[in-house]
DNA sequence: CGACTTCATGTCATGAAGACGATTAGCTAG
DNA sequence: CTAGCTAATCGTCTTCATGACATGAAGTCG
């Protein structure tokens, strides 16, 4: 440790953008359009900037490869990545973050350069689809945070859009979860919660149903007493007629 | 995002050291023996090299610069610091750790090339003891993370050695959340949790008092139900006689 | 105006956790 | 040997969060 190695390493930012899509947690993806692993799927990321902090960098690799608002969205710094070779043009380390989004309509694929699309999680952790570089370790550590956040932080809310409901609000603990939620117990523990949700007094009326009351994310940004995820369900698994 | 950009960034390693002594929470730090920031205190760290992993390379700093045992240590990784000029000689980014001792008797300031010793982290946060670079702020988010980790992990028993009481097991708690705990439904609490403490069937006699049962760590990871940490008496204020 | 659907609220039993009293197991001093 | 000290461990009571489950409320549609 005695003068700076600047010798030749380059350091990138990766995101793992999550949103919940018909009933399904997912993944922002775009496809590489150069080597290495062309036409593979990819995180959205790429190289920090000489004079650029971290999240900027995410904040705009974001915006340049899929048109999603850099603005509103949940980003926070996941993990960073530094194995010698997991980039075969040279050193390269990368910066992970973790971005949540609710579910807009975006232009995937529209937009930009790179053809961005939503990927179900599922269909990367069980290895149908395959990903660039170790982007499916990167992956699978953001679904481990995010699943352990939503136990005692408010993050869920991220997974709404600014105005919501109680259910939407329940489904994104079941979605990310896989688990299933009584609607009555969620209701009263959530609304015990000091500032977790803030109630507009509107009401949404659906086709159907009772009109469900509108909340807006409150103040808290941790969440006391924490939702225990071990106490629910675990997993509904596929009735085997034990 | 074309070809990479291999030009001038270095990436550091650097190791929040953390242990507790006299009943206090302390960190590990070591006199720096080169510009920039000579003869102020730092975190223990050091360039990466050019085939290695970040992890390793803390483990090696670590050794190198404190002379402190890389392998029975926890460690880490904590977050990545990457504002621009952050280090005056140029851009240099730094992988931070976290890792957890014992209260082993370290060659503090003796076998090797700096002069490492522990240090009160009170005496950082208050601001009476200057650090180099934003080693501070890498300090702060390390105690943070020790602090939420001990909640809903066993991460407690790392400042533990290899066989301790269940008194040291909760000056742990105390010291590092800053409150006081009821001895007897701390036992019982870790008691019940599965795995998180093995009996040895040993005691511990002390010049006075009770012989104390012994206990090694168990195999648990994580803690359920979470120690919960709003719910103790939040910081016994200064007796205001109200 | 009933049938249907979804949201909201209530009750009850269980269990974890805080407060605190009582007992145990070692030592030491008379 | 016994009283007395100290610290560890065990037990009880009460409170409160939570899981299970039933019922009422507020809309739409025929």
């Amino acid at each position: 440790m005695t003068t700076p190695h600047f010798s030749g390493v380059a350091v990138t930012v990766d995101v793992v953008v999550l949103t919940i899509r018909d009933d399904e947690l997912q993944v922002l993806l775009v496809e590489r359009g150069i080597e290495p692993f062309r036409g593979m799927l990819a995180l959205p990321g790429g190289f920090i900037l000489p004079d650029e902090d971290a999240e900027p960098a995410a904040r705009r690799e974001l915006v340049e490869e899929t048109a999603l608002d850099g603005e509103g969205l949940y980003l926070e710094q996941l993990r960073t990545f530094a194995t010698p070779h997991r980039d075969p043009r040279g050193r390269v380390i990368t910066v992970a973050y973790l971005a949540i989004a609710p579910d807009l309509p975006v232009p995937a694929g529209g937009t930009d350069a790179h053809a961005a699309r939503w990927q179900p999680v599922s269909s990367l952790l069980s290895g149908a689809v395959a990903l660039a570089f170790d982007h499916l370790e990167i992956v699978e550590h953001a679904v481990d945070r995010a699943r352990s956040k939503l136990e005692y932080t408010t993050l869920a809310t991220a997974f709404c859009p600014a105005v919501f409901t109680m259910t939407e609000l329940r489904r994104v603990y079941e979605v990310v979860w896989g688990v299933s939620i009584d609607a009555r117990n969620f209701h009263r523990k959530v609304t015990n919660a000091d500032d977790f949700l803030e109630p507009t007094g509107e009401r949404r009326v659906l086709e159907t149903g009772r009109p469900a009351a509108l909340y807006r994310r409150g103040a808290a940004r941790s969440l006391f007493p924490p939702m225990l995820r071990a106490a629910f369900p675990p997993v509904p698994a596929a009735d085997p007629r034990s």
